[in-house]
DNA sequence: AATAAGATGAACAACGTT
DNA sequence: AACGTTGTTCATCTTATT
């Protein structure tokens, strides 16, 4: 076999898996392969697989046409907010959240989802809701309660594609940035409602200096941040600390406007905070776990880098606590809860601190390290229910699900966000998009999804 | 052998100017 | 409308260090 046939055979196994993780059969995979050609959108195989189950009738309702859109403008304005921005400007986001709600796909090339600015989601605590009503298709409703996260920031098309293989929900776009001191901007596709929502308490500090009170000693006048940018995986060396100290000495009092522009770059670029005299350093792990919203030590026990690269993976909580509290009032005795892609348990974290009981937790992943961490969580905070873990996200088969729904009654939220390594901008090796090697794995969460909702509706 | 440090741009949105 | 400028981003891989 020579190279390049090598290659093809390997490509097409590759597209085969992911349609196969995706819910359908090897055999009709192959066919759409075959009709389609490799080098179709694996949202175009899944299409042509659908149509042609629908053909047949064995269509698993995936993608049900979406339902009438009722008017979504029933808009209230809800009194409180002495922040509230003049009228003119609270209905000009309105107008263009509407808008963003509305949009229609224009042709195959042109699906792109727009990103809201400023990136405020349909609210953000301290604003009234921009929209009070909004109406999903009949197919979308829960039973489950679903809430999926990923990066604002993908190559082009990957939220389209994401929100048609959730029942067309348009994401809510939110930067954190609106509810603690760092820029943190993600889309989450949801079906819970959004009115009666509220903040964990105490709210988090919104700047740097009152989240980093030490760092205001230092901090120099002309760097005017008052938040901090994404926090990533990754953190600078402690060599860049050093030349951005070296190149501050060389004058004393204000410097040249070229050196502060090579240190505002740096900081910005690596999320520098300033720790000394002329000395801009990379967070600790301990602050990092505190602008993400966790409990102090969450991740203590393991590798520095480590550390970093879990928390950076994972969700803001006070972002995700604020879209879930509205589950509050409606699970009073607690909730069953399938957890995909959990990592350092943002989520579950996110729901105990609402004070929502967790029943029967399943949380699916497939670090080991990650896993360590929740479990300690589940004991240290004493939980009641139980933590279910499963590694590998393809041994939630049917039967494994339908195991699971008989043994406690069913689940009331899934909820996970997938892999972004190969969405994120940071990525310059393997920015592949949704078909990429890791973030592929997003199509699980569709598939298992359905799964769900498909039993829990049998009952 | 395990761990940390260093080197490695591009894609895309927003915004201003021509 | 077209074009240039500015700014941001849940990262990977190789090499150095412990």
């Amino acid at each position: 076999m020579n190279m390049e046939s090598k290659n093809f055979s390997l490509e097409k196994d590759r597209i085969l898996s992911i349609l196969i993780d995706m819910g359908y059969q090897a055999e009709e995979a192959m066919r759409a392969i075959n009709a389609n050609g490799m080098d179709a959108p694996v949202a175009d195989l899944a299409d042509f697989i659908c149509a042609s189950q629908v053909e047949k009738g064995t269509c698993l309702s995936l993608r049900e046409p979406p339902c009438q859109k009722g008017e979504c403008s029933s808009s209230q304005q809800l009194t409180n907010s002495h922040l509230l921005k003049s009228k003119t400007e609270l209905e000009t986001r309105k107008r263009k959240l509407q808008q963003i709600l509305e949009q229609k796909p224009v042709g195959r090339d042109k699906e792109v989802c727009r990103l809201p600015n400023p990136m405020i989601g349909f609210g953000v605590p301290g604003e009234p809701l921009l929209i009070v009503n909004r109406v999903l298709p009949n197919n979308a409703m829960g039973p489950p309660y679903f809430y999926y996260e990923n990066v604002a920031f993908t190559p082009k098309g990957v939220w389209s594609t994401i929100s048609k293989f959730l029942f067309d929900i348009k994401p809510e776009f939110v930067d954190s940035k609106y509810l603690c001191a760092a820029a943190r901007k993600r889309g989450y596709v949801h079906n819970l409602p959004i009115q009666g929502r509220f903040q964990l308490l105490p709210p988090p500090p919104l700047t740097i200096h009152e989240a980093l009170p030490l760092t205001k000693k230092w901090w120099p006048s002309w760097d005017t941040r008052t938040k901090l940018n994404c926090l990533v995986t990754c953190v600078a060396s402690a060599k860049l600390t050093e030349r951005i100290k070296k190149a501050l000495e060389k004058s004393d009092g204000e410097p040249p406007a070229n050196v502060k522009k090579f240190v505002l770059e740096k900081c910005k670029k690596w999320n520098l905070i300033w720790v000394g005299k002329n000395k801009a350093a990379p967070l600790d792990p301990d602050e990092l776990e505190k602008l993400m919203g966790f409990p102090r030590n969450h991740t203590r026990g393991f590798r520095t880098t480590e550390r970093y690269t879990m928390l950076g993976n994972s969700f803001h909580v006070d972002t995700v606590a604020f879209h879930l509290s509205v589950l509050k009032e409606l699970f009073p005795s607690g909730i069953n809860v399938l957890s995909l892609f959990s990592g350092i348990g943002g989520a579950e974290v996110a729901l105990h601190r609402l004070g929502i009981p967790l029943k029967n937790v399943v949380s699916i992943e497939k670090s080991k390290t990650c896993h360590a961490v929740v479990r300690c969580w589940w004991e240290e905070t004493n939980q009641q229910g139980n933590l279910i873990h499963i590694v590998d996200v393809n041994d939630v088969t049917p039967g494994r699900i339908a195991e699971l729904i008989a043994s406690f009654g069913g689940f009331d939220l899934v909820i996970g966000g997938s892999p972004c390594n190969n969405l994120a901008g940071g990525n310059r090796v393997s920015r592949d998009g949704l078909e990429g090697k890791e973030s592929s794995l997003f199509f699980q969460y569709p598939r298992i999804l359905n799964l769900v909702k498909s039993m829990m509706n049998l009952k």
